[in-house]
DNA sequence: TTAGTGCATAAAGAATTTGTAAAAAATAAA
DNA sequence: TTTATTTTTTACAAATTCTTTATGCACTAA
């Protein structure tokens, strides 16, 4: 899994530097930006997954930033500020921050605070659910049902057939799926592969000998449709 | 539009008066209880769609409360408290609080960010009674029945239970289910669970033998049905 | 035709994983 | 303390999955 980005917009090369270190040491990878609009422009670019925003910026307002970035904008927004009035944290949540810390802040608050946030992010559970035709694959459940009805795989036959999945179309050569399945020692075993087709297909195909999904690509492997 | 209904849970009586004519001046409508207890019950029964909890109460740790309802609670729950440090902040932000104000808080501030909590309360319905066929858990009493009969779990058992349960449908490794329950420290212990599905499987299968509910996926881990 | 190559399938054996019973240890209750 | 309950270990049986071998078919080229 690649590293969560985290956009850190401030004027103040200290309090940078200081987030720098922290967030990159706990795993995230950070983009900064040191104005309102060099801030929107990255954001819009690289699309953060979280936004931790300075309110006092030398070019704008940073409540006018954060309205800008809310147009599209639908991830985590944390405002950081020396501001501990109520108006300025009132207005900033009602415009859409999604939380209000004052500086001096401690960070491990702010840690615990983004990882909060972030965990929202992927609340709306996008059940990453794959269909082909007759066959469903949920890779968050990790099940497969052909016309509604769970099929049982053992946990290679399940490996393979989420591969082929995942490069639906694509030709995959044996050894390129014996290196992802069974590891760079046994690249030469096409056997396997053969065997587990085999299986695979008895129990996804309606009739195997004559296979609609998984496609033999003669002296060079196999495609899935 | 009926009020959005919102439950406080603290042990203070000028607190809860506070709290009160300040939120139904704001259209809200209140309920409220003075003990843990009370408040995960009221919770059970009402389903506010935000909860405003007091760390300090008197029956239980309010660390404990958050955790008991976010076993099925999925709407906001804002932590209000007079501890200002750190380790409590963080705790109850990883056990799932939505955000945490300490006390005195200023009341402008509380309603903006319940305003901002509830904006984003799009998390389906959590029910504290969950069926599965002939299988009955109720989180809050923390008691499963079968065909309306109670079973006798051991707490650890009702924990696996109520993992699977969260979790229905989908496979958990071995890895991350002993992680959950019996924490980082023994992720590889794989026997104490084959011994505690078996004995889960006695107590709520009709055949133990042939389960239908907690399904073996061999070389992977468990999924509940 | 006949040998050669690549693929599919069945089935046996090996290896790994899982289930179960029961004893030992730890913890909670009386 | 004694007793009861729950959890952790240990040992072995049972089930499942993986690997290997054998065989037949289809196609191609000499």
């Amino acid at each position: 899994m690649s590293k969560l980005e985290i956009l850190v917009i401030d004027d103040e090369p200290q309090i940078r530097k200081l987030l720098e270190i922290n967030l990159e040491s706990n795993g995230y990878k950070v983009l900064q930006a040191e104005s309102g609009k060099e801030g929107i422009l990255l954001s819009a670019n690289r699309a953060p997954d979280l936004i931790i925003l300075d309110l006092g910026l030398p070019d704008k307002s940073g409540h006018e930033v954060l309205k800008e970035l809310r147009v599209w904008y639908k991830k985590a927004i944390i405002i950081l500020s020396v501001q501990n009035n109520e108006n300025d944290i009132v207005l900033a949540l009602d415009n859409g921050a999604t939380d209000y810390l004052t500086k001096p802040f401690r960070t491990g608050e702010l840690l615990a605070r983004i990882r909060a946030s972030l965990k929202r992010n992927t609340s709306p559970e996008g059940n990453a659910l794959n269909l082909f035709n007759d066959i469903e694959i949920d890779f968050v459940g990790r099940t497969v049902k052909r016309e509604g009805d769970l099929i049982k795989l053992t946990s290679t036959e399940y490996d393979l057939l989420a591969l082929f999945a995942n490069n639906a179309g694509r030709v995959l050569t044996h050894q390129y799926i014996l290196r992802e399945i069974w590891g760079v020692g046994l690249q030469t075993e096409t056997q396997y592969l053969r065997v587990f087709v085999g299986t695979l297909r008895k129990k996804i195909e309606i009739s195997p000998n004559r296979p609609r999904h998984i496609i033999t690509e003669s002296g060079v492997g196999y495609r899935f449709v």
